[in-house]
DNA sequence: TAAATAATAGGTATAAATACGTACTTAATA
DNA sequence: TATTAAGTACGTATTTATACCTATTATTTA
């Protein structure tokens, strides 16, 4: 039987080993390269054609998780990606299963969950580990209930530059310096971002950019 | 010869995985127990009586890596510990080191070092990956530099209640109910959390809160 | 014991953010 | 083509936060 290989994706060298000891340890499952980051990874994906399946983190420097998918699904369709992460939120799955992920896991999972999940995802197959299952379910039978974050990337582009900006604690004349617009228009970006994402301050805005990714 | 046995306390199960298999390849080193927390930790310790190394992450839920040191050294302080995180700032390598770690090393540290840091610190001696040796000497030789973060310390319990309901988003009005103070006490804290920390408004001082690990 | 720090709180003033309404232009879409 | 969303911007008013200053009490430290 032929074994599939996978491609590992995450910047911490030792819990590479780890997992990739784990997934060596499996018959049909073999660590073939593995990379720090999103660059390297598709790096590496453009000398190589032998990876079935991505295992993909979301945090990491030079380019992130999410980023990564999208461009390797568009390049290279055939390869199936595996979100591997510590981030349960609802905004990261949905980011990850948009750009083309087929299964997501948390770094909670056993070793034996995990295999299973490589060898799902190598079939062109979905897989969750249950508390991701359970976020989703909850989601879909209470709507209302995931509204606020749903609506996370409803946020335009000219208004994730602002909230950008405001992370850095700066002020809207500044920031309007920065972008180049009125101080007036940056008031209304802000309103519209509070509005939208259903925040009333500063440090509710701050707090949600941190915890959805949108700086660091 | 008598084999080092380790204690690891991380709260993904598949980083222990990895972790553990990387130790168990060691000829002299046993991973002897897993706890997910800093809680399970001290549960399993009280117990039993056979740990030399705890391999300590610092970010967790229940109770987190610096007090969880602090509480092991108290009671046990025969036991040696390791930090293994990913946080390479050096506000968390002082905390951690003045909490009683002996070694301090980052997630990206190879298998082999990681086996030669837990062999190390079994011997009562110091252990630092390259990184984090680098941040402080850096930190020995320009002072100035890092005068920002050495006073993260030096907030008062007090300044600290009140930077975690500013997080919250709270006014100064709500936050002043909830701790049972004059809303100009508040301000006056803020003031002085500003003062110290040397920020400028609420947006940094979120900033500053998530990234010191003060809130989640 | 003298000095410093922590925790408390008020006066007064200014700066910044938020609320709500309105409005124009351009591009995308139903 | 009519509508919607994005990006721009202003008027006015209110609420919050920040900047100074001063001050009392208790505790800690030199």
């Amino acid at each position: 039987m032929e074994k599939i290989k996978t491609l590992l994706v995450d910047d911490h060298k030792i819990v590479r080993d780890g997992i990739k000891m784990i997934l060596n340890s499996a018959p049909n499952i073999e660590v073939t390269a593995e990379a720090s980051n999103g660059v390297d990874a598709l790096k590496y994906l453009e000398n190589n054609n032998n990876i079935d399946v991505v295992l993909m983190d979301i945090s990491m420097t030079e380019l992130n998780g999410v980023d990564a998918t999208e461009i390797i699904k568009k390049l290279y369709s055939k390869i199936n990606i595996l979100a591997l992460t510590m981030h349960s939120e609802e905004s990261y799955i949905s980011k990850m299963m948009n750009a083309g992920a087929l299964g997501y896991v948390l770094k909670d999972i056993s070793s034996e969950n995990l295999i299973d999940a490589v060898k799902t995802v190598a079939e062109g197959k979905n897989y969750y580990c249950n508390s991701v299952s359970n976020t989703i379910i909850s989601k879909l039978l209470n709507p209302s209930n995931s509204n606020k974050h749903q609506k996370t990337s409803i946020l335009s582009k000219r208004e994730i530059s602002v909230l950008k900006e405001v992370t850095k604690g700066i002020s809207n004349i500044e920031i309007a310096k920065v972008l180049e617009i009125s101080n007036r228009t940056v008031e209304t970006h802000r309103r519209n971002i509070l509005k939208k994402l259903g925040l009333k301050n500063t440090a509710e805005m701050i707090t949600y950019a941190i915890k959805n990714g949108y700086v660091e």
